[in-house]
DNA sequence: CGCTTTTTTGACCGGTTTCAACACGGGTGG
DNA sequence: CCACCCGTGTTGAAACCGGTCAAAAAAGCG
C-alpha cells in the first residue's frame, strides 16, 4: 500500500488529495521475469502502471499455443477497466517493477475526477494503435522486415526514456532485450531458428552488434530500417553499398 | 441533420432530451462502395455509426502500399475521439449507410451524460478485441485456415443481424462479400492468387458454395472450422470423412 | 567443471509467391 | 443480338523463403 503513482498521466488529472486517496490505495509490485501478473479470464481487480522492465501480453491461440500480442514499457498503462474479465495474460518480459492500482479506486474517484477516466481511455487508444503499428509491421513483411522492425519497435518505446537522448538517433542506440529468441519469435511470427538466422545476417553485415546475448547496440537504426525496406532478405551480403537513407520513413527525425 | 442514432450504447447511454439534441447535430450520410470516409492524419470530425454495409479500415504501410487493418459493420460504432487526427483511413467496402455524429456534439453532452464516455471507451475496447483475434487469426496460419477464419468472421460480425436468428448457426448461411479477392487477400496478408485457390479448394470440397462472384452460401461453418483447425491445406480433396466436430472452437454454439 | 538450456547452423521439404497466360462477366456500340 | 473489350478472377509452372528436423556450439548455472 501507499506508492507513488508514478504515471504522468494520471497524476496530471488529479489534484493532491485525490492523487493521495488513490496511491493510498495502490500499491507497489515487483516481478522477476517469467512470473505471471494475470491470465486470460481473470477479473480485472487492477491498474498498472509500469515503474520498469517490459510486460509480455499473450493470448491463447485457438490450437492451444500462447502468442505474444504486444509490449507494454516504462510508462505504459494497463488499464484494467477493459470490461470485466481480461482479455489477454500479462506475464513480466523481464524483472518487472509495477505500480497496482485497484479498479475500484479509480471508479470512486471517476465521479469527482472525469478527467481520470479520459486517461485510461487514451491508454486504451494508444494500445490500439500499438497494434495497429504491428499489424502493420507483421504484415507482407520478410523475416529480415519484422526483426528489424522489432528493433525499431524496441528502440521507440524503450529507449528514449534510458539514455537523456532526444529522439535523433543518429548515433549508435543500444538496449537490452526484454526477450528470449523464442519469445522475440513468437511476438514476430516466425521460428526461432528464423530469428536467430536474420540476426546473424544482421550481425554479419554490421548493422548490429552484440556485446552479450541480451545487449545489442545498435549504430544506426535508419540504416537498418533502409535495408529493410528494400525487401533485403537472406543472400550474398558480404559486401553491400552505404546505401543512401530511405526517401521517406515513418518517425524519421527531420534531419 | 437531424436522423436517428441507431446505436443501441448510445441511446440507452442518453436521457430523451439529451438524445434529440445528439440526433439534431448528427446526419445520415451515404457512401457508394469504394468512396472514402476520412483519411490517415484527417481531423476527427464525427463518429459514424454503421446503419447499414462494411467499413473498411485502411492503414498505409511504410512500402507506400495500404494495408486493411480492420472491418467494421451494421452496429458498430466508430469512435472520432481517438486523439485529434485519425491513425488510419475508413473506405466504404460496400455500399454504405451511416450515422455521423459530431465529436463536438458529444463532448457537449459529455459533462452531463458521463456514461456517453463510458460507451465510446467500449467502443474502443471492442476494436482493440477485434484486432486481437485478428492478429491471433493471421498467425501461424495457412492460408486456407486463414480464409476460413474470414469467414468466420464474416459470419460472427455481418450476418447476425440479417438473418432475424439466433447464433447457433448449423444451417446453411449465406453472405455477400463486402470485399473483392485483392481486397481480402490484403486483409489475410496474402496474395490474392492464394485466396482465389482456397477458394476454389473450399468449394470443390463442397464446404461453400457460389451464386455469384460475391454471393457466398456456407452450409457448415463448423465443418469449415474443424477443416481449417486440422491444419487442413491443398491436396487430395474430392474425398473427405464426415468430419466431427472439433472438440472445441471460440463461440461455438452449445450444442 | 559438467550439467542443462539457449542459440546457432545445416540440409531438406513444402506452401506461397511470383510471373504469366487464360477464362469469365458485364458493359458498350455496332 | 452479337462482337469486342476491360477489369476481375482463375489456373499453371517455377523459384524462393521460411518451416521442420536434426545436431553442434555457446551460454548460463550449480
Amino acid at each position: 500500500m501507499a506508492v507513488s503513482v508514478a504515471h504522468e498521466g494520471i497524476r496530471s488529472a488529479l489534484t493532491e488529495p485525490q492523487l493521495s486517496k488513490l496511491e493510498a490505495a495502490s500499491e507497489l509490485r515487483t516481478l522477476k521475469a517469467g512470473e505471471l501478473l494475470f491470465s486470460e479470464g481473470d477479473k480485472a481487480t487492477h491498474s498498472f502502471a509500469v515503474l520498469s522492465g517490459a510486460v509480455k501480453l499473450t493470448k491463447t491461440h485457438p490450437d492451444g499455443e500462447s502468442r505474444i500480442i504486444g509490449l507494454m514499457f516504462e510508462g505504459d498503462l494497463l488499464c484494467g477497466t477493459c470490461g470485466p474479465l481480461r482479455t489477454c495474460s500479462a506475464e513480466a518480459g523481464t524483472d518487472l517493477e509495477l505500480c497496482a492500482i485497484p479498479v475500484e479506486a479509480t471508479s470512486r474517484l471517476a465521479g469527482e475526477a472525469p478527467k481520470l477516466e479520459r486517461v485510461f481511455f487514451q491508454a486504451a487508444l494508444a494500445e490500439l494503435e500499438a497494434r495497429h503499428d504491428w499489424m502493420l509491421l507483421l504484415r507482407g513483411s520478410t523475416a529480415f522486415q519484422r526483426v528489424a522492425g522489432f528493433f525499431r519497435l524496441l528502440i521507440k518505446r524503450a529507449c528514449p526514456r534510458g539514455s537523456g537522448g532526444r529522439q535523433g538517433y543518429p548515433e549508435p542506440v543500444h538496449l537490452t532485450l526484454p526477450l528470449s529468441r523464442a519469445e522475440i519469435a513468437s511476438f514476430l511470427d516466425v521460428t526461432l531458428e528464423t530469428v536467430s538466422r536474420q540476426l546473424t545476417l544482421m550481425k554479419k553485415a554490421g548493422l548490429i552488434e552484440f556485446s552479450s546475448m541480451r545487449q545489442v547496440t545498435v549504430p544506426d537504426i535508419w540504416l537498418l530500417a533502409a535495408h529493410a525496406e528494400s525487401s533485403f532478405q537472406g543472400g550474398s551480403w558480404t559486401s553491400m553499398p552505404q546505401s543512401p537513407y530511405p526517401a521517406r520513413m515513418a518517425e524519421r527525425p527531420a534531419a
